[in-house]
DNA sequence: CGGTATCCTCTACGATACTG
DNA sequence: CAGTATCGTAGAGGATACCG
């Protein structure tokens, strides 16, 4: 992530090396960044949810979002689905231990973001 | 962000409310998840740097992006564009107080993707 | 209930070329 | 150097309907 730099004789810097690439800052965003996948794993913090209780916390997200948002973070071993009964199908999902560490980022963000009131586009 | 829970009969939990739309923490994505948007912020957390620099250390970024992640940036009152000199024509990009404060977040997120070493499909 | 399937639109992003 | 203009495409994401 350190770039090297170099500044000529009037002062000015020019960096020689780019960051890796992608920088770890776009690979976490991929993760935790993509529309509603954070506020899948913030709405998990408490245990587990049923997957349309999940979309209803969720507002605006279609089922499709949910779903296919639910599949990543399963195969990032960020959530585990489970089937709890067959009649009524009933599924829900859980954090795992590392969906869990990303929460205190999630939070962090959420404070952020409340106490500076972002005005979107 | 609290939703409130009923909890049904057999131990089912409903989500009467859902979050506030869109959620603090969709907000706050919005402002540092868009793509290179995040990077650019952490770029600058030493100190002003020049455009072209900023583009070399995104590396895959198209100096399109570069200039309208930039200009969000500073409607948002994240950054500060600053003309340094005209011949040769230098603008250096600056964080604001505000911008700084999303700093720990960033960091925060770099630690936590460097040490789980993401995988992007 | 917990999804799939289909369609469709819109815009994000990259490539390239050009300007003051 | 620091952008702007133009073009083109992929795919993200919404709406709707249907399925086991």
């Amino acid at each position: 992530m350190k770039a090297k730099v170099e500044v000529d004789s009037k002062g000015h810097k020019s960096v020689i090396n780019a960051c890796a690439e992608p920088c770890a800052i776009e690979k976490g965003m991929r993760i935790l960044g993509a529309k509603w996948k954070g506020s899948i794993i913030y709405h998990l913090k408490d245990g587990p949810v049923r997957f349309n209780d999940l979309s209803r916390m969720l507002g605006g997200a279609s089922k499709k979002m949910v779903d296919q948002r639910l599949k990543e973070l399963e195969s990032e071993n960020m959530v585990i689905r489970r089937v709890l009964n067959d009649k009524p199908l009933a599924v829900s999902y859980e954090l795992t231990e590392f969906g869990k560490s990303a929460l205190s980022i999630l939070d962090d963000l959420r404070k952020w973001s409340e106490n500076n009131d972002i005005q979107l586009k």
